[in-house]
DNA sequence: GTAGGGTTAG
């Protein structure tokens, strides 16, 4: 009796020991300590169990050691459903969903059963990825494991549904989740709102039993996505305690329509509030600035950015760059962009597009050349930016050659926006012909912004014939087109034609053409001061 | 005592 005893004590003491390993082990990796965690973990072999293999994995994770977990996961001597989800979750936070896919088939095939946890990580980590697809059937699998739809691996399914635009989908998972809190009615509201259904979401948000933050924003956003922006204001005035993002999300509203004075506006009434803006906010405002060409505003958020003290991130840099650019002060923009430590593909695309706005096709060129040096990949936008930058310099022959690299030596498709810059390349250029040639050579059909270019191409150059097949053009797709009557009848006047002769006099009456809103870079009087 | 769902950015 007396060995069974001492082994009981033994039993106890060892397992007292683990659980206090354990806990220095995590409050090592909570602290950022990984290497006394592991050094710790390496000599207590008779100690450590599953627990601390876990631990280990998810600290080398957390700070993206993600081959030291690799290493780690497959030196297990036993392996439990936990060590699974660390793997999963790990590569999921690391943007993986290859990992997730692959680490999920050798789990199963390893005969570990997936628990609720395992699908809730395993679905959001295909959400707007090629995986996706792959939704319904994880869906299957959990109803078939026998496995109960809780909040988590419904919310998650909810999503996946949403992203494979399947709206039966989504309100089927959302009755099977017996026990709801706020977030699946949450993405409920979200998902009726990716589908346009703006009356159900308003339903579902007045049915359920709670809301919180992301309720209010989330139906917000869903206003402003579906072009509601008075329902989007009025909601967000009835919020009794706006937060950050409901701020930014109705700010970033009037941005995204162009309404950029009522931004600006509305970000001094949240200043005034108390409310303090964040790194979205500020990049949000930034860009109202920019659509408005206000420079001084944007000065004082410039300001108000250092003010904060917050760190300038890439982002926010992106953001200043872009706005000083737009506002015409190219050189500013530049000292910017020179200072942003680590430039990332959209700074470049920024600094790129500020030079070809500017008709510096040379400058343009000198940074994608420094860009490409230092490793960054050009995308599309890049050479949306060069090919405008060409255009707008007269350099037909170097446009004609980015436009053919970005194909053969990026390999990257030519899109609608490539085709309208060569087309106002040419038409600017005179090559009239060469534009028309090229349009008819598109994979697809020509938008109103093709059309566009070539008729604007047209006006320059007085081309009657092309002028009105580009104007026919733009009718069948869009009948209310402003710019075609003032351009058709400078053509119209330069060559002397009585446009009722042609009989499309009688069209452009239908297209209630109206003059464009004109800019200007000079701010008016009443623009907005912004006092921190 | 390890793993988890929903909103805003260049």
């Amino acid at each position: 009796m007396p060995a069974l005893r001492a082994f009981a004590v033994c039993r106890q003491i060892s397992t007292l020991s683990t659980i206090n390993l354990n806990k220095t082990i995590n409050s090592f990796i909570a602290n950022g300590n990984l290497k006394e965690a592991r050094k710790l973990f390496d000599q207590s072999p008779h100690l450590r169990n599953v627990v601390s293999w876990n631990s280990i994995i998810a600290g080398y994770f957390r700070y993206r050691c993600i081959q030291q977990a690799e290493y780690l996961f497959d030196g297990m001597p036993h392996r439990d459903v936990v060590s699974w989800n660390t793997m999963l979750s790990g590569y999921r936070n690391a943007n993986n969903p290859e990992k997730v896919y692959n680490c999920f088939l050798h789990m199963n095939r390893h005969g570990d059963k997936p628990n609720e946890l395992t699908f809730a990580v395993a679905i959001s980590s295909f959400l707007h990825k090629d995986f996706k697809h792959l939704v319904p059937q994880l869906h299957g699998l959990v109803l078939s494991l026998g496995i109960s739809l809780n909040v988590f691996v419904g919310s998650a399914l909810m999503r996946g549904y949403i992203d494979v635009d399947d709206y039966k989908g989504l309100a089927r998972v959302f009755d099977e989740i017996l026990v709801k809190d706020v977030t699946p009615w949450n993405v409920l509201i979200l998902g009726y709102m990716k589908f346009g259904c703006t009356s159900e979401a308003q339903r579902a948000f007045d049915m359920m039993p709670t809301r919180n933050a992301f309720t209010w924003s989330t139906l917000i956003n869903g206003y402003i996505e579906n072009k509601k922006l008075n329902e989007a204001r009025s909601l967000f005035d009835k919020m009794s305690e706006k937060d950050v993002v409901s701020w930014t999300a109705m700010i970033r509203g009037y941005v995204q329509y162009g309404d950029f004075m009522e931004a600006l506006k509305l970000f001094k009434v949240m200043l005034s509030s108390g409310a303090r803006p964040n790194h979205f906010t500020f990049s949000t405002v930034l860009d109202a600035c920019a659509g408005n060409s206000a420079v001084l505003v944007g000065n004082q958020v410039h300001a108000c950015i250092l003010k904060s003290g917050f760190p300038l991130d890439v982002v926010l840099l992106t953001s200043l760059v872009d706005m000083y650019a737009k506002c015409g002060v190219i050189d500013i923009a530049f000292c910017i962009f020179e200072s942003i430590p680590e430039r990332n593909l959209v700074a470049w695309n920024s600094i790129i597009g500020g030079y070809a706005r500017h008709g510096l096709p040379e400058r343009a060129m000198q940074e994608f050349e420094r860009m490409v040096k230092s490793g960054i990949r050009p995308d599309e936008i890049t050479f949306i930016n060069l090919v405008y930058a060409c255009g707008h310099g007269g350099l037909v022959e170097e446009g004609e050659r980015i436009f053919n690299s970005m194909v053969t030596d990026y390999g990257l498709k030519a899109e609608m926006e490539h085709y309208a810059c060569m087309v106002d390349l040419y038409g600017k250029a005179g090559l009239l012909e060469k534009a028309e040639k090229l349009i008819e050579g598109m994979p697809f059909k020509p938008d109103v912004v093709v059309w566009g270019a070539l008729l604007g191409a047209c006006g320059l150059h007085s081309c009657l014939e092309l002028g009105e097949i580009a104007a026919n053009g733009i009718y069948t797709l869009e009948n209310d087109h402003p710019a075609v009557y003032s351009v058709l009848s400078k053509i119209y006047g330069d060559k002397g034609v009585d446009s009722d002769i042609t009989g499309l006099e009688k069209l452009m009456k239908n297209w209630r053409a109206r003059k464009q809103k004109a800019g200007s870079w000079i701010e008016s009087p009443s623009s907005i001061s912004i006092t921190v």
